[in-house]
DNA sequence: TACCAGGTAAAAA
DNA sequence: TTTTTACATGGT
């Protein structure tokens, strides 16, 4: 076994683009100790990948491995360096997002605080739409849990060096998920039954989700999506921002998106879905991207400093504009 | 113990 | 047509 290096679109932070998976199931997917390691079908080979980095946020620099039952090719290592190139996004261009921030005191201050951070996009929109079927109307906590224990009750199992990793299943596995094991999992029955039929609806062939990678417009995949039963408009928004890394999929249905622009931008005001979506007209096609961040920042604890009495930051150029009428 | 949490579809009115 | 209601886990 040999690393492989690829060399980042600068800037990249690597350590704070993955600091999103720190607490994930190590025999899933987990970033822990600098190094982030997660099964991934390679071709038709499940495989463990493991990423670290050797670079800085200007000279970033990473170190790619690959380790399968069988010995693999070369071929397969290449292989393994696209679908992690499309994971973390390595080639995106943070430059025209940052240009545009610079408008917003806010999001001016949180791309500075936050510099090289990319949204990780989800190896297969498969992926990102069962996620974000399972999600709704529960804490992400529970979510997770539940993603977990599906991953690891219907997922491809990988055993190596007498460790078993699971690799996220595929259609044909959840196609065939009887009720009983997503209600073990802890899943609605109903949730059940529209994993189910997504599934399904794959493999006829009625339902090509690797072909809205060629719609330009985010708009149409969205209705599209939402013709499918247990689709809504928030699971194709999330849908669409994980697994199309679209900068303009903005879901402002999103009760922690509303939360962050309430706590930031509105002195905790609660705000309507409509209100979030006019707020973000302002970001314009990187309110999708805007949105991360404040969840990133959001995660990281910036905006509690702020809460309490202590005054902000003048340098973060958070809470310029909450201030009391 | 309640009640809320990154909603949605289906039943009831 | 619009308005309730059921769903299920995890944290407070």
């Amino acid at each position: 076994m040999t690393d492989t290096v690829l060399y980042p679109k600068k800037p990249y932070d690597f350590h704070l683009s993955a600091m999103i998976f720190a607490s994930g199931d190590p025999w899933i997917r987990r970033y822990n100790r600098g190094i982030f390691r997660q099964v991934l079908e390679i071709g038709e080979t499940p495989a463990l990948v493991t990423v670290f980095s050797k670079g800085t946020t200007e000279e970033p620099r990473l170190h790619i491995s690959v380790i399968t039952q069988e010995p693999h090719s070369e071929s397969m290592i290449r292989a393994a360096c696209t679908i992690v190139s499309s994971l973390f996004n390595l080639s995106e261009d943070l430059t025209p997002f940052y240009r545009a921030m610079k408008k917003d005191a806010v999001m001016a201050g949180l791309v500075r605080r936050l510099r090289g951070l990319k949204a990780p996009t989800t190896p297969t929109i498969f992926e990102a739409l069962v996620d974000s079927v399972i999600e709704p109307q529960i804490s992400l906590k529970a979510a997770h849990s539940i993603e977990n224990r599906l991953i690891r009750a219907t997922g491809t199992a990988l055993t190596l060096d007498g460790n078993t990793y699971y690799g996220y299943p595929s259609p044909y596995n959840l196609e065939k998920t009887p009720d009983s094991t997503f209600r073990a999992c802890g899943l609605t029955v109903r949730k059940g039954e529209y994993i189910r039929e997504i599934s399904r609806k794959i493999l006829e062939g009625t339902l090509d989700l690797e072909r809205f990678k060629t719609f330009p417009d985010t708009e149409p995949i969205i209705s599209e999506l939402m013709k499918v039963r247990g689709i809504g408009r928030w699971t194709a928004e999330l849908t669409i921002l994980r697994g199309l890394h679209r900068p303009d999929a903005f879901p402002a249905d999103d009760v922690g998106v509303r939360r962050f622009i309430s706590n930031v931008y509105h002195n905790g005001e609660k705000i309507s879905p409509a209100d979030a979506r006019l707020f973000a007209h302002q970001w314009g096609d990187w309110k999708g991207f805007a949105a991360y961040y404040l969840e990133i920042a959001d995660l990281m604890g910036f905006f509690r400093e702020n809460k309490k009495t202590k005054p902000p930051d003048p340098e973060s150029g958070i809470l310029e504009r909450n201030k009391k009428p």
